[in-house]
DNA sequence: CCTACCGATCGGTAGG
DNA sequence: CCTACCGATCGGTAGG
C-alpha cells in the first residue's frame, strides 16, 4: 500500500533531516508519485509525522517488553547486562526509529514539543514501572546493595540515555567498548560492598 | 559593535532552531537591522555559521579547564561530584552553548558533518586528557579501586551525556534529585569495595 | 546600513 | 493519482 511506502520513507527523511528539513516534495520523489498525490493519503503534513512517530514509539515499547519476558530466570547483574545490551541493540538493528527518536527528543520541533514530551514520559512510565519491580526483588534478595529504589533507578536511565547519545558519535568498535566499560561499572555501583566483582 | 551582536543572536536562533531552521531575516530582526545589512559583515550564512561554532567551541574548553584547577586539592569523590555538576552548571547557565554543541554534534548540517567532527574531537581530546590524569592520581592514591583508566572514563563520560540529555525533559526539581542520585550511584561505582559510602 | 529586488523552493489547494 | 497553480519565505544581490 502506498501510504505505508509514504511512512517508511517519511520515517527516513524525518530521522536524517528533521521534520523542517524534509520537504514534501523528496519525500513524494521517494514514494514514486507527484507531492499533490500524498494529500490523498494525508490532511497535511503534520499528520504525517505524528502516524510517523506513533509507529515508531510501538515499534520500541513491543520490542522491550517482549526482550524482558525472556530473561525473568536469570540473576540481577545479568538482567541488568541484558537491559542496557537492549537498549544498545534496538540503537543498532533499528537505526532509523532509533534516530528519529533521539532527534525528536533532543530537538523537537517547537510545534510538536508538548505532543513529542508525552509520549515520551509514558515509555518512561512503562520503563520505570519494569524496572522498579526488577530492583526490589534484588534487594529482598540480597542481590545489590540497599539502594533507594529511586535512586537506582536514576542511574539506570542516565546510563542508558549517555549510551543513547553517544552511539551516535563514536564508531561502532569504540561504542562497543564504551558499552562494556560502563556495564562493569554501572554493576559495581549496585553491587554488595563486601564482594568483590 | 553589532557584529558581535550578529553572533551572539546567532548563537541563540542556531542552539534553538538549527542552521537550516534559522531564517536570516529573523536574525536580522532581532540585530535590529534589515537582512541585506548582515551582508555587509559577513560573507554568507556559512560564514555565520563557522564564527558562531569556534566561539562557543572556545567558550566551553577555556570554562571546563578553568574550573578544574579550583579543586586540585579536594579528594576524587569531592572532584568528581565537582565534575558532574560542573557540567550541569553549565547546561543550566549557559544552556545555549552546550544547546548548540550538542546538536551540530548529534545532528549536524550534512554539508557541515566533517567540519564540525574535527572539532569535536580536538574537545574530547582534551577533557579525555583531564580526566586521565584525574583518575590516575585517585588509583595511586588509593581512593579508588584499581579500576581500568578507559573503564572509568567511558563511565564518567556515559553520565556527563545521560544527564545532558535529560536535562532536556525533565523540570528543575526532577532533574536536580536525578543529579545526586547519579552523583552517588557513580561515586559507588568508583569506591574501593571495602568502605561503606 | 538601506530599499528593492531575484530565482528557487516551501506547504498546500483547485479541479479533474 | 495527476497538472497547474497559489502566497509565503528562503538566501543572496544590485546599487546607493
Amino acid at each position: 500500500m502506498s501510504k505505508d511506502k509514504i511512512l517508511s520513507e517519511a520515517l527516513t527523511l524525518f530521522a536524517s533531516r528533521g521534520y523542517e528539513g524534509t520537504a514534501l516534495s523528496e519525500l513524494a520523489e521517494r514514494v514514486g508519485m507527484k507531492k499533490a498525490s500524498i494529500y490523498s493519503h494525508f490532511k497535511n503534513k503534520e499528520e504525517i509525522f505524528w502516524a510517523v512517530i506513533d509507529r515508531a514509539y510501538q515499534d520500541e515499547i513491543d520490542k522491550f517488553s517482549k526482550g524482558m519476558k525472556e530473561v525473568q530466570q536469570l540473576s540481577f547483574r545479568e538482567r541488568l547486562h541484558f537491559m542496557i545490551d537492549q537498549h544498545v541493540h534496538f540503537y543498532k538493528e533499528n537505526d532509523v526509529n532509533a534516530t528519529l527518536w533521539r532527534r525528536m527528543t533532543l530537538f523537537p520541533p517547537e510545534a510538536f514539543r508538548e505532543g513529542l514530551k508525552a509520549k515520551l514520559l509514558e515509555y518512561e512510565q512503562q520503563f520505570n514501572a519494569l524496572l522498579e519491580t526488577e530492583l526490589q526483588v534484588a534487594i529482598e534478595e540480597k542481590e545489590i546493595s540497599d539502594i533507594d529504589l529511586d535512586t537506582g533507578l536514576a542511574m539506570i536511565l542516565c546510563i542508558v540515555d549517555g549510551l543513547f547519545v553517544e552511539y551516535s558519535y563514536y564508531d561502532e568498535n569504540e561504542f562497543n567498548e564504551r558499552v562494556e566499560a560502563v556495564k562493569k561499572m554501572t554493576w559495581r555501583s549496585f553491587a554488595p560492598k563486601v564482594e568483590e566483582g
